[in-house]
RNA sequence: GGCGCGGUGGGAGAGUGGCUAUCCAGCAGCCUGCAAAGCUGUGGACGCCGGUUCGAAUCCGGCCCGCGCCUCCA
């Protein structure tokens, strides 16, 4: 099985071959720091993460950038609202989206560069566009004339007949074409600024990733990835810039694009209000939970988000946890798994097949000790995992997982069964409870206490304590190896 | 209007021309002081209409519906 994606730019499913197997390249367009961020600028995160796992156990190295745009008008409109310094905003709002998505166990790319760190490099590029016929200044402004490059559109397949029938906004005096984009326009006293040789202004919204991808990846690079929503104009925008910038060398061989959250059939948008930021749901559900969710949709595929849905992933972990309990040691990652992770990022199919694998696990104690015949006679192996030699299915699974993210923690961790070491407590009133409770050897005791007033027939007492114990939201199991609990939530 | 994506059982969600997807929920049992967890078994689907085929949810044609992009947006 080789790797293969779907790339949007030829619309098929191609087999990957990289420029360099010694090293892939791929450039991942990160977000706008303006804002906390929500559910969908979690989902490209967290795919273009699991392809960034898939593809560092492919090749030796991958080398990963995704930007942090911090120069926008949205960010220069937010930061006047809170009346708060750019710089400050922004810096803010960028570690708020690395907390977040290290909470989502999303890896830091190799590379994250800011788009403000990167002026000279644009300017540079604008001026390269200019000097070869592709981009002219005007009015304190500089714009690709879309006219000069005839490929234009056939990324995004669209004619340019299509966009100028399309174009419905007023066209600016100084463009001469409709079409023609921003590369750079002038700032006022008020706006963030830096000096060029079209005078003091900033740089438009797409030159920033050609510039950035040429800094780190080169002319050329392997993946290109982002949101549906980047295809036009954006990446359009950028092909063409990249492009005739470098001698018609192409931008990215494949384009890789992850489909929209969804909220009751509409996109999930900050116009439209229905969005759960981040900050919310974490509060709420643990990372690995919504990393799951966002998971068990085909990265392609709209993904309908509801909390039912967080509240599934959830317990589905719960039981994967309880399979793998306090092992961390994992074995290779399972074959039928890698392939579904390697037929076009395919997680929902990898995800049913640790399903099976934890089916497995349960019958390797129940069926015949361990013998994977009894598994395969029932039909949950495959006869690959009969010819190869039997691990702990344990350790299979949490392999599995963790090729896309997922059990990383031990199960007492999950759990919250260890002592949490992160707690700050300002309440007065409660805050005597809140440590009692937070100290497992409490629970331990109380639930001792219990256990010899069952031993006594002492149902009545028993039931107190466990009631007792589930205000303060911890769940006793009884089970045929004494009484385990757990945390809920 | 142009371009693109999608319509699978109560819910979520894969997929191959003929072989149980998977998970949740449901139902019936087992286990259990009770509960939870776990285990066993089980019903239920492929938007509509044609066509190709021995056989199509899977291929082709038409239709209906939903969504997205075309303007800042992951």
């Amino acid at each position: 099985m080789v790797l293969h994606l779907h790339n949007t730019g030829s619309g098929r499913r191609e087999a990957f071959r990289p420029i360099d197997p010694a090293q892939v390249r791929m450039y991942v367009c990160g977000p706008t720091v303006y804002d906390h961020p929500h559910i969908g600028n979690a989902r490209p995160a967290v795919v273009f993460d699991v392809l960034y796992r898939l593809l560092k156990t492919l090749y030796p190295k991958v080398t990963y950038v995704r930007n942090f745009t911090d120069v926008d008008d949205k960010i220069n409109a937010r930061a006047r609202e809170e009346g708060v310094p750019i710089a400050e905003l922004t810096r803010r709002m960028t570690q708020i989206y690395l907390d977040d998505m290290s909470q989502l166990n999303v890896l830091r790319p190799d590379v994250e560069p800011r788009a403000t760190a990167h002026v000279a490099e644009m300017i540079a590029l604008i001026e390269r566009l200019i000097g070869n016929g592709h981009a002219y200044a005007a009015d304190g402004h500089v714009l690709f004339h879309v006219p000069s490059w005839a490929d234009y559109g056939r990324f995004a397949r669209r004619s340019t007949d299509e966009l100028m029938a399309g174009a419905r906004v007023e066209v600016a005096p100084y463009k001469r074409d409709a079409m023609d984009f921003v590369l750079w326009k002038p700032s006022d006293a008020k706006t963030p600024g830096w000096d060029s040789p079209w005078g003091r202004g900033r740089p438009g919204w797409h030159i920033e990733c050609s510039a950035m991808a040429k800094q780190y990846l080169g002319a050329t690079f392997d993946i290109h990835g982002g949101g549906q929503d980047l295809i036009f104009p954006h990446h359009q925008n950028e092909v063409a810039q990249s492009v005739c910038a470098h001698d018609g060398a192409p931008l990215a061989n494949y384009w890789v694009h992850n489909g929209f959250v969804i909220v009751e059939g509409e996109k999930m948008s900050k116009s439209l209000g229905n969005f759960f930021t981040m900050h919310d749901l974490l509060a709420e559900f643990p990372g690995e939970a919504i990393r799951l969710a966002l998971l068990q949709t085909h990265y392609r595929q709209p993904l309908d988000f509801t909390k039912e849905g967080l509240r599934q992933a959830k317990r589905i972990l719960d039981r994967w946890y309880r399979l793998v309990g306090d092992d961390l040691r994992t074995d290779d990652v399972p074959s039928e798994v890698q392939a579904a992770l390697e037929d076009d990022l395919n997680t929902p199919k990898a995800i049913s097949e640790m399903h099976k694998i934890a089916d497995a696990r349960h019958l390797e104690g129940i069926v015949n000790h361990g013998s994977p015949l009894g598994g395969y006679m029932l039909g949950r192996m495959s006869k690959q995992d009969l010819v190869k030699p039997m691990t702990s299915p344990g350790r299979r699974l949490r392999a599995a997982a963790n090729s896309i993210g997922l059990l990383t923690l031990r199960e007492s961790q999950w759990f919250g069964r260890e002592q949490s070491d992160s707690l700050v407590l300002t309440d007065s009133v409660a805050i005597e409870v809140f440590r009692w409770v937070e100290d497992p050897r409490n629970i331990e005791k109380r639930i001792n206490e219990r256990n010899e007033a069952r031993r006594a027939q002492n149902f009545k007492l028993a039931d107190e304590i466990r009631d007792e114990l589930a205000t303060y939201g911890i769940v006793l199991e009884d089970g045929p190896k004494g009484t385990t609990w757990r945390r809920a939530g």
